[in-house]
DNA sequence: CTGAAAGCGCTTACAG
DNA sequence: CTGAAAGCGCTTACAG
């Protein structure tokens, strides 16, 4: 049976001697407290809580003091209550790798440290009929504050529409600019995936695959034309046969390669969409008797802890997605203190050199 | 700039012909407007929504007709203030294994939806010596509805203690009873640990090492224990010298395996206490050029994504991770509910046998 | 079984 | 620059 409101005065319940003073109960210091003893009203205390300009910096300073004084801090739902909006930040996900929804959940987290902000998980399927429905009903019911939307949720224009309409603060994270500077972090996939094929195309490689994700995915396709690029720029044109979709997945990965090592002309250098699908191309090659490097060159992206683990280490594209989390969040914060940012934020992925990539045998 | 509040009337643009009719908007319906069209008081309303019994079924009828009618959901933010307790379940956690985060929050999700609850994070540091300060403003803030405690958090005495004080309800799901049922989700690695010795001891080893978590997880000492007595079964006994701790990283289990793989009486199967640890086992083998399981046998824990598209694939043991995510959130709403358990609530972890435990060459 | 009053801890207009 | 009044949308005693 839950006691709440029972709760013994004091708090902690009586702690050894050695313990540093028992800090007073702030659960029930509240405004009115607050401005009982700095002499003002409410109201004024309130200004100081939001920061308004409006209030003479003597009596700040007096209900500042007081403030810290007694350790009081705001009540997060009446506050919401009042403003008809949540201290609540969501995280709307699709996205399959556990790796990346960590690191970003980490990276907003590092935001919203010592801020009255919750993080709120919303992990949801785009294929689901009622996608669109359900998440209006959270954000109608939750009020949250903002929403930060990674891909590839933050591809669903009708879904920004849908947060605009409702007058949802949100942030969009993705590999092409789809919103203005102030709801957008962008990452260079295409700029990552060119770097992959310049590496892949130096080694000395012409017989070159790529494995691609889905092409609902932006990212998918962003990849696709980077690395497209990139081997443009060696004089290498992407051989339509040896480009092959996947699905993103480890599964999908072993396939895709099992397709292209059953060729008369086998590829010598996979490049995979991501780190997943490219440890499926571990397991192709060494269900064909295939040695990477020496065989086969493998590079993938994203730079998930398994591309380290792997035998051998996996050459990859790196994408800081924790500083991409916590960007994101700042970004998400100043849209709704005002601030524009200048200019569009963005990121720009790395190239890890490991050994899964190397000249091919007969090059 | 923030907007809220200059919510167009209609709420979502005008939609195109060929859209359904657009929902009314919920977010203006309130107990109120519920009360005034069943014609009974906002009193009443509240006690349907709160499905109290002193409500004539007649009356309950007509008021739940109304609120499905206009799609009324009671406001969670005033609910909380009136209640002095949100709807936030809180996870706190410290486990350092992303699968496992992911796991579990994914089995909390389940179960929190359709109802109004929401999920929110809360990492932190055991070592953090204001770990217990920061969890206490947590709390007290934020008033959550309860918390779920994974281990390691969920064997800090200290932490339970205070949330009792605080009247704040939590579950602790950990790998031996630390408290009432109404309180814990046990897992039996003690069970998991002695099949996976059982396992090794019955392919013919003799010479088995252990490479246990730290001391600070319970956990760790739990596998340990689980592995000596499953070993003891086949009348062998786990030698001291190849039992090292390590730290439940990937890094930890390459040094201790290199160390154990230093010695003149190499062992022929190595027990880590997770895949993690496993995987560097994997590393430190072809450092020493031994071939898995020809030269040495393997065997993880935890079954994490990685044991099965590592090489050769992993024989692990499985926690259903995200079965007993979705087991502590049920506990914690009935716990709530003031429903009391039967029984303990406890997972059996299941040995997943694959290639990287073989019968010793010599054996 | 039902309701009128007061309150949860804040903020938004509106005055001054 | 500051404040008294009213309100956000619920629920808890208290009556009946």
């Amino acid at each position: 049976m839950a006691k709440r409101g029972s709760r013994p005065a004091g708090g902690r319940g009586g702690g050894a001697p050695e313990q540093e003073p028992p800090p007073r109960d702030r659960s029930k210091v509240t405004i009115n407290d607050i401005a009982r003893l700095a002499n003002v009203s409410k109201k004024t205390v309130s200004r100081v809580i939001n920061e308004s300009p409006l209030v003479r910096s003597e009596t700040r300073e007096r209900v500042l003091t007081i403030i810290k004084q007694h350790g009081y801090t705001p009540d997060p739902q009446a506050r919401a209550l009042a403003l008809r909006r949540s201290f609540l930040i969501g995280m709307i996900y699709d996205n399959p790798s556990p790796q990346y929804v960590v690191n970003m959940q980490r990276g907003i987290l590092d935001e919203l440290e010592d801020t009255s902000f919750q993080l709120v998980l919303r992990p949801c399927d785009r294929a689901d009929p009622r996608f669109h429905e359900k998440i209006e009903a959270f954000v109608v019911q939750q009020k949250p504050f903002g929403v930060i939307l990674p891909p590839s949720v933050s591809e669903d224009e009708k879904l920004a529409e849908m947060l605009r309409a409702l007058n949802c603060d949100y942030v969009r994270i993705a590999s092409v600019v789809l919103d203005e500077p102030a709801r957008m972090v962008r990452t260079h996939d295409f700029e990552g995936a060119a770097a992959a094929a310049r590496h892949i195309a130096a080694l000395g490689h012409s017989r070159i695959a790529h494995i691609h994700g889905p092409k609902t995915f932006r990212s998918a396709h962003e990849r696709l034309a980077g690395f497209r690029q990139g081997l443009a720029e060696s004089a290498i044109e992407l051989d339509k046969a040896l480009t092959v979709e996947g699905g993103y997945t480890f599964e999908s990965g072993v396939e895709c390669a099992a397709r292209l090592f059953r060729r008369k002309q086998r590829p010598t250098a996979i490049f995979a969409g991501n780190d997943e699908m490219a440890v499926g191309v571990y397991k192709a090659a060494r269900d064909f008797g295939l040695k990477a490097p020496e065989d086969v060159s493998i590079v993938g992206f994203d730079d998930t802890p398994m591309a380290s683990r792997v035998w051998p280490p996996m050459t990859t594209v790196r994408l800081p997605i924790r500083d991409m989390g916590r960007a994101a969040a700042r970004l998400l914060l100043r849209q709704a203190a005002g601030v524009e940012p200048e200019e569009l934020i963005a990121f720009k992925p790395e190239l890890i050199i490991r050994e899964s990539a190397a000249p091919p045998k007969n090059g």
